[in-house]
DNA sequence: TTCAGTAAGTTTATTTAATAAACTTATGAG
DNA sequence: CTCATAAGTTTATTAAATAAACTTACTGAA
C-alpha cells in the first residue's frame, strides 16, 4: 500500500492520515493554530523545504483543511487560514500536545499551557465519551466493525 | 529542519511527531491497539514494504511505546506489545478516528463504532477540559510559553 | 531426508520523495 | 538602479521508501 492508497481505505484513521498523516503536515498545522498564515512564516518557523510548505498547503487547500486568501494586491499575496474542517482538528493536536507533555516535559514543566478562558484555568486534554461524560480508557472500550456495502 | 531534529524543539507537539510523526507509524499502532501483535501481521495488514514495519518498530521499541517480546523458543519468535506510554497515546487515535468519522464518514455512517462498556453506549471523543471538564474549543482557550532556562 | 511452509527479519536494487540553493515575478523604498 | 520582501517554482542532489529476493531456524509431511 502506498501513502495516497489509504484515503480508499474503510478505516478513519486512515482516511484522516491520508490528508494529515504525513512527517510535516501536522507542524504545519500546529503553526496555523498558534496564529501563522503566511507562507514565509510558516517555512521559517519550521526551517523546511520551501518545497515541502508549498506542496503540502497545496494538498489542504484541495482537501479543505485550510482556505487560500488574497491579503493584497499588487501584488496579489496570499495568507492561509484554518477552514471549520481545519478547526475540527484541534482535538487531534491537543492529544498530542497532552502525550508530549506527559512524556517529554522537563523539571520546569511543559514548554506550552494552554489556559481555558470559560474556566479560569490552565488545563490538558482529557478524551471523555460522547454519551456519559467520563473519560474514556481503552481498557472499557470495544470495537465493532460496520461491514459496508460491497459495491460490485 | 529534519525530520529526527524534532526531538530536540521545545513543543510537545514536535516531541511527539517525532516519534509517531511519519507515514506509517500511525497504522502500525492502530493494529496494535486492534489488538494485532506479530509482524507478519502487521505488514499484511497494511501491505506496506516489510522494511518500513522492521524500522518503525525498532524505533518504537528504543522510544518505549511497544515493548518486543518472545512468545516462542526455537525458533525464538516476537511479538510487539504497547506499554504504557504506548497507550497513553489512545486519545491520539481516537481524535483521529473522530475527525475522519466526522469527515469521511457514508451513508453507511463510520466504518468502525466504538463502545464504551462502562456506560453501554457507542460514542465518540470528545475533548474536555482537564480542570471544569467541559468540551473544549480553540476560540475559547489561550497558550502561554514556557521560556526555559538557556543552558549555555 | 528432502521439500514446503511459517515467522521474523535483512539485503539489494530501484523508484520516489525530500532537501538546499538558486531562480522568478511583482512591487515599493531609498 | 539596486535592494528588500513575499510567495512561490525550478533544478540538482541526497535521503527515504519500495518490491522482491534472501536468510535463519524450525515443524510437519512425502
Amino acid at each position: 500500500m502506498k501513502w495516497h492508497e489509504l484515503a480508499g481505505q474503510e478505516c478513519s484513521i486512515a482516511r484522516t492520515l491520508a490528508v494529515i498523516g504525513d512527517r510535516w503536515t501536522l507542524m504545519i498545522l500546529r503553526d496555523l493554530f498558534l496564529g501563522a498564515s503566511r507562507f514565509e512564516e510558516i517555512q521559517r518557523s519550521l526551517g523546511i523545504s520551501r518545497t515541502i510548505v508549498a506542496g503540502r498547503l497545496a494538498l489542504l487547500e484541495t482537501k479543505g483543511v485550510v482556505r487560500r486568501l488574497a491579503y493584497q494586491q499588487k501584488p496579489t499575496r496570499y495568507k492561509y487560514k484554518l477552514t471549520p474542517k481545519g478547526i475540527d482538528l484541534y482535538p487531534v493536536l491537543m492529544a498530542l500536545v497532552h502525550w508530549g507533555d506527559q512524556h517529554y516535559a522537563t523539571e520546569v514543566g511543559p514548554p506550552v499551557i494552554h489556559h481555558h478562558q470559560r474556566c479560569g484555568h490552565d488545563f490538558s486534554a482529557v478524551l471523555t465519551c460522547s454519551e456519559c461524560g467520563e473519560p474514556v480508557s481503552p481498557y472499557e472500550t470495544t470495537v465493532r466493525f460496520v461491514t459496508e456495502a460491497i459495491t460490485a
